[in-house]
DNA sequence: GAATGATCATGC
DNA sequence: GCATGATCATTC
């Protein structure tokens, strides 16, 4: 077996890579692709995540779409413990601290990445040794209409925010199963935003995030629908 | 123990 | 610095 060398060709395709390596190990799936196995993610955060985009023939790469916009599916992984719940938040995207001309919910990044994700499991406890961590089985996902006002409300909170120039007030506590989080590569990284007074003023990039709790709900009810 | 805020690697 | 891939580690 070995890593596909060309995109999925279309939505059963891209459902059958990620069955066909369902179940077996980072150590296994990166041997076959002949990459190095880190021994913890320290250093390797996104690891995991480029392993599973080599098996399923994403394009690498820092595009701002989705991970197959030929299908308009985003792909991501997600770390679950023991039980099958997230150990970790789900970065979904950037967040604009300007005002965007024309911007709205409806045409918003957030809603654009969430409007389809295959999300594939994978154990991620840090007492199991990274080469022995297996991928589970992936879920296609679209939000329902519940979801989708929930993300709407919560998109439309921060952003309401961060146009008042409030962002320097906003915690990762705000929104029901959306927060804003930094998103940089140490707290020196400064960009442009608005002030309490309506000024320009420099903060860190702010980055959107999923509750635990939200992706939970989604893995769980795929769990149940199988059974 | 969980969550928040901070951080790491990479390409351009 | 922006954007991708996220997890780390200090704080609560």
């Amino acid at each position: 077996m070995q890593p596909p060398v060309t995109p999925p060709d279309d939505l059963s395709d891209l459902l059958s890579r990620a069955r066909s390596i369902a179940g077996w190990s980072f150590g296994e799936l990166a041997i076959m692709a002949g990459i190095e196995i880190p021994k913890h993610f320290k250093r390797h955060k996104g690891w995991t995540g480029q392993l599973i985009e080599l098996w399923l023939g994403a394009t690498a790469g820092s595009k701002p779409q989705q991970d197959f916009p030929e299908l308009g599916v985003e792909l991501k992984t997600i770390p679950i413990d023991a039980a099958g719940n997230p150990l970790e938040t789900t970065y979904v995207c950037y967040t604009p601290l300007l005002p965007v001309p024309g911007s709205s919910w409806q045409r918003s990044n957030v809603r654009n990445k969430l409007s389809c994700v295959l999300w594939v499991p994978v154990e991620g406890e840090r007492t199991l040794a990274v080469e022995h961590r297996r991928v589970g089985s992936a879920v296609l996902w679209s939000p329902t209409e519940e979801e989708l006002s929930l993300l709407e409300q919560d998109w439309n909170e921060l952003n309401d925010l961060i146009i008042a120039g409030q962002i320097e007030r906003i915690t990762s506590r705000h929104g029901q199963v959306l927060q804003l989080r930094p998103k940089a590569a140490n707290g020196r990284v400064l960009t442009d935003a608005i002030g309490e007074e309506g000024q320009r003023i420099k903060t860190r990039p702010r980055g959107y995030y999923l509750r635990k709790t939200f992706t939970q709900a989604i893995l769980h009810r795929a769990f149940y629908q199988q059974e």
